[in-house]
DNA sequence: GGTATTTTGTACTGATCAGTATATACTATA
DNA sequence: TATAGTATATACTGATCAGTACAAAATACC
């Protein structure tokens, strides 16, 4: 009966496509299935706990592409400026100049906010502790560091807000520009 | 059998509360009797179009706040600074130092986001370009005033995002006070 | 080519969903 | 205190919800 055999990989990279763009309670089974082209069989068979498993491995699943693509880049004691350029090229393209929302960030503000508050928490850490060691070994002080890191990632967020709120994804762009002038040691 | 005689105001007020915890998709017609304490009698009485009518109401409740207690002042041609300066005094007491979450940014990252994008298109240009027009007036260059109130409503929408993802509400009041430092021309 | 394992379709369940209908209670006005 | 308008409780509807069960099909391995 199957149409084709799936990977657990591709069905969440589906999945994340529907809570991207219906949010968590806002995702039906049927939406679901119907997005993905996967039947409930697929879903249970690669997520046995249900619609809570598939956002946990979505949420997971974006948190391990920054982790390897982002911060352990901004982690590489040796060529901090080199990471902090990366970040933001990463960035760029992986939010599609703006087109893109950051999950964790609309699970943080929505529905699941507390079944997911912990992966949520540990993504948002990383990123601005990441970033702030690689600002400390370019030069900058500690405070100055954290502030600037905090200012880079609420920039980011804050950015995506606006880009889908006005429908205008320049805001994104723009803002990556002017937050990458806000760092001298780099360009 | 009624237990009290409520108004329609009250009622918007109480189930934006439930928005901002649940979301649009999470706030079930039962969540909203519960913790509203209203009835369905009263719910429909009020709302004749149902759930995507409380939203609207809520939504469009939120913009009449801003309009009316910053926009306003924004506007206002004869004391930009002023308007600027209350402008910072009223969101940090409406999101109640970073512990309340803006409904209209979490609906433009959420499920409710095709549904309401006119109200909340219309909020963030009135936004940015009302404090665009502060700025200008204190003595910007239309490009830089431009730039600034995108970066100063990018800001504090970020800081909402991130101190609720660090579980951290003072990355909100932090934000305030470095984004107030990027306006000379007040204080 | 046969067997075991993985993957998928579909029919089903009980719970919950948004919304309706209607009777009753409260409030205001006279 | 009578009447009109406003507000509320509750029982009900059909649709949809997440999740289960299980058989059938595809694949992998020998």
């Amino acid at each position: 009966m199957p149409r084709e055999v799936a990977e657990r990989r591709d069905a969440i990279a589906a999945v994340a496509e529907v809570f991207r763009e219906h949010g968590y309670a806002g995702s039906s089974l049927a939406t679901i299935t119907q997005q993905t082209g996967l039947g409930k069989g697929s879903l249970y068979h690669f997520f046995p706990n249900g619609k809570q498993e598939m956002a946990e491995a979505v949420l997971e699943d974006v948190s391990r592409w920054f982790e390897e693509h982002v911060f352990t880049a901004l982690r590489d004691s040796g060529a901090p400026a080199r990471g902090i350029e990366h970040m933001f090229k990463a960035v760029e393209t992986y939010f599609r100049s703006g087109e893109r929302i950051c999950l964790l960030g609309a699970f943080a503000l929505g529905d699941g906010q507390e079944a997911f508050e912990g992966v949520i928490h540990r993504y948002f850490n990383a990123w601005t502790e990441s970033l702030a060691g690689a600002l400390l070994r370019t030069g900058f002080t500690p405070p100055k560091a954290a502030e600037t890191a905090e200012e880079v990632v609420v920039g980011i967020q804050g950015a995506l807000v606006l880009a889908r709120s006005r429908q205008d994804p320049q805001v994104f762009t723009r803002t990556l520009a002017r937050l990458k002038r806000r760092i001298p040691t780099i360009q």
